[in-house]
DNA sequence: TTGTAAGCGTTATCAC
DNA sequence: GTGATAACGCTTACAA
């Protein structure tokens, strides 16, 4: 016997009230909405119409938790604001879309804590796979993650110990690649201007790089050459003002990420420093202002709307049990060499 | 008598274990973890220590359908690609995160079909309200809003028949009064370059605002000056040189968005065309750069930051229904003069 | 303050 | 191909 219960303000039209009307049994309406194939055509027809007609809704939260699965995949990103990202989020929400599942995000605000947070919230949530921008975690996300049997991939980074897959590029290669081109083009004084290195694997992979790359060109690295800055197109504009009047026989900078750069050309045009000839500057992530400035700008290009796609594609793989194996893919990058160098 | 299913791969820690192993009921459980004041503070320790000790994770599908509640809010955006939004998505975020909710993000890509199955989908994950960028749509959207029983802003527009409440700003004003603006300036042959306008409210109602302006101020509107293009900074630069050739006399174009009015100004650099002296631009949406570059460039602000953020807070108080009222809340906008005009 | 019983709306399972 | 039944893991309502 059912007891109606007095709390429910929308008592809705369920799957009972459509089979019912359609005078078939309650598991025949799922079926012929799940699984269409598995029902007589007749039968699908009447369902149908009998949806349309009482403006039925399925309900996927009852679905979820009887079928113990879902169609959300959790996003967590270092900052939703950062445009950087765009690409990124449409690839995974384009795969998503056209498989039925759905998106949702959550910043980490560059903390490890928050991240954390926003992990058990998801995994309480019953997310069917989650796709992390960081690379670094603390302990307890490990750990949660370790026992929480949901897939996950990792994206900002090719990190060489992931929780369990990777769809990403070496941030080192790309920033050690980047270097060395410079100095193949004759620069021999190289600036480097980091993002916060604080719980950012990809920064420091970065700044590995440019060190690495120093190393083997045998350059002796000089510490007052490399500045930590905040994000912003101000930030890169302070930046290059600060190493040229440091050191007078810096011929270039390398700006490891965000809008730096674009700071960095503004205020060289502004006080008629030559670009590249006074100073060249290179950057990071290939924005589509660089191509249009004057000088356009030599850069890094990452492969973003694929790394979204290709990780939202595994994870799917994953969480449908289709594939089991944990991978590494390295989607690479490109120098792309412009007038600014 | 419970009987076991086979198909369940992941026998996970229920409440039911936490209340075992605690000796306490599964209510009590339930009860010190969503409403800690309402049980013993002994009770509360016991419980807690017991949640990590076994760890559990809470599970909001079953939370969700008992309670027939949701934290998760529906956003649609016409693309998440876009990093205009990136501000109203982070200022929603913030909100929800702060009050323990969830955020999952769709986009229509400009199509009024898929956003009508981006909110039958959200329907069906039964999300407690939806945030809409459009202010146009379908009928049959409208048909499942209105029976949806779910809140609605709408902020892409401060619309005069809104679905529900909706935090905007209007479109038509911001136009009409930038074009006023250019006017007082001394500009008499003002061009228009607008988005596409298929479906889009908003790149309407700001034609609309520019067109209204020119009639006020007796000036007679010429289809030529009008211009309607695709998105992106390619676009912009070739948006003013077409302007620019059609008409010797043009003295200002006001671009309607986007990062159209970026590669107007690059392309005039690039020409030698002076600005504002030969040409004014203008534009809509007060991107970072346009701080920056030389000259800086007049636009529009919007609020963008904080629209998302009072949407966020006035959905969550229609549902958690501490307000029933629809509200237009509008944020206004400012105009930003700059070197370029 | 705590416990008991029933049910939220669906789907897995197995029988027909 | 279709149906009956018992869960899924939690919360509501009410009793103690």
């Amino acid at each position: 016997m059912r007891k109606k219960r007095f709390s429910h303000a929308n008592p809705s039209i369920g799957i009972r009230d459509v089979a019912r009307h359609a005078g078939v049994s309650p598991m025949t309406v799922s079926r012929a909405l799940r699984e269409p194939d598995k029902v007589s055509a007749e039968m699908r027809r009447r369902v149908e119409d009998t949806v349309h007609q009482i403006g039925y809704l399925r309900n996927r939260i009852a679905g979820s938790l009887s079928s113990n699965r879902s169609n959300v995949v959790g996003l967590i990103l270092p900052s939703v604001h950062n445009s950087l990202f765009a690409h990124t989020v449409q690839g995974i929400s384009d795969v998503l879309r056209t498989s039925g599942h759905h998106l949702m995000i959550a910043d980490s605000g560059y903390s490890l804590a928050d991240e954390e947070e926003a992990i058990d919230a998801f995994l309480q949530q019953r997310v069917c796979g989650m796709v992390l921008h960081n690379t670094k975690h603390t302990e307890r996300t490990r750990a949660l993650i370790g026992r929480g049997g949901v897939p996950v991939v990792e994206i900002g980074n090719l990190t060489p110990h992931p929780l369990d897959t990777t769809v990403s590029y070496s941030n080192y290669e790309a920033s050690r690649t980047m270097t060395l081109h410079l100095a193949r083009l004759g620069y021999r004084r190289i600036g480097f201007v980091t993002l916060p290195l604080q719980d950012n694997e990809r920064s420091i992979e970065r700044r590995r790089g440019y060190l690495a790359a120093l190393a083997e060109l045998g350059m002796r690295e000089d510490p007052r050459l490399v500045l930590e800055m905040p994000p912003g197109i101000g930030s890169g504009a302070e930046a290059i003002v600060r190493l040229v009047e440091i050191d007078g026989g810096l011929d270039a900078v390398f700006f490891a990420g965000d809008v730096l750069v674009v700071g960095a050309a503004v205020e060289c045009h502004r006080r008629g420093w030559a670009v590249p000839a006074r100073v060249a500057i290179a950057t990071f992530d290939d924005l589509d202002i660089l191509r249009y400035i004057s000088p356009t700008i030599t850069s890094v290009r990452i492969p973003r709307y694929e790394i979204g796609k290709r990780s939202a594609e595994l994870l799917l793989d994953r969480a449908n049990g289709s594939s089991t194996e944990r991978q590494s893919v390295d989607l690479k990058f490109e120098i792309i060499q412009r007038e600014s160098t």
